[in-house]
DNA sequence: GTATTTTATGTTATATTATTACATAAAAAA
DNA sequence: TTTTTTATGTAATAATATAACATAAAATAC
């Protein structure tokens, strides 16, 4: 979604310092089709920058995830660009069990579930992940 | 939710072998208060089976999954005891940011963004988990 | 009931994912 | 220019999870 320019005027205009380890790591996350892991990003910045280290990455990973330019998918451990404005306080991904896509959905509605409780005033939402697996259009 | 009683009968009606290291991980999973992780039920067990080993814990946990008797909170990395009868394709879970408890929601519709791709035909979900953090009524 | 097959466990080792701790460097602020 | 803050480099290790293979126990076939 984000272009690479974008992404550097943001970060000016934000004063969020935008390093090499940042750059690359955010360059590698979002040309992958599918959701990256950390390794496998750090196997792919050794193209890039003198053999780092995994906290390399994972700073990096923070630092994007921090500012919601990227996001976790956490039943796969993996990494993805966002697709939608980076801010956003719940996301929705329909994960493909069979080419291991991962779309993420533009449904920007709070779920039901959280308007209900936020009624009941039995818990305060911050923020939400929606995994939902199942088989992509390709796939089924 | 579920008594051991009413456990057993299950496993026995099914023929599911109910192992002493299945049902000591069980136990322990059912007694914690909030979800715990692997290794804290690795240790757990430590006091019933003599020097258990991670697979150990790790196959009656996967057992446990498999039959729907307990959850995997994937942002945790930790399991809690199903709170709702041991069948239903999605979970939804409240997170306290603050204390740690992790509320099983009983909403058992299927979210609207399901719907919405099932009717549009651009994803086949067959199973989903949706982890909401936020702070509980305690601790708000 | 015994032999065979299947399922579960014990055990060692190792893979995968992520963080701590501390020294150095670079940028921002005073 | 000095000081402070922020980021990186690097080594070590913590936390989470699985593979592989031998043994044991239960279920099934005969």
């Amino acid at each position: 979604m984000f272009k690479e320019e974008q992404i550097i005027k943001i970060c000016k205009q934000n004063k969020w310092r935008l390093t090499e380890p940042r750059l690359e790591v955010l360059r590698i996350i979002s040309l992958s089709k599918n959701p990256i892991k950390a390794y496998d990003i750090l196997k792919k910045l050794a193209n890039k920058i003198k053999n780092p280290k995994p906290p390399t990455a994972y700073r990096a990973i923070q630092f994007w995830q921090k500012h919601k330019f990227i996001h976790r998918i956490e039943s796969l451990n993996a990494y993805q660009a966002c697709n939608h404005g980076h801010s956003h306080a719940g996301a929705q991904f329909l994960i493909c069990d069979d080419c291991g896509k991962v779309i993420e959905s533009n449904l920007h509605e709070i779920p039901e579930i959280l308007k209900k409780s936020t009624e009941n005033k039995t818990f305060k939402p911050l923020r939400w992940n929606l995994e939902i697996n199942g088989l992509c259009n390709q796939c089924s």
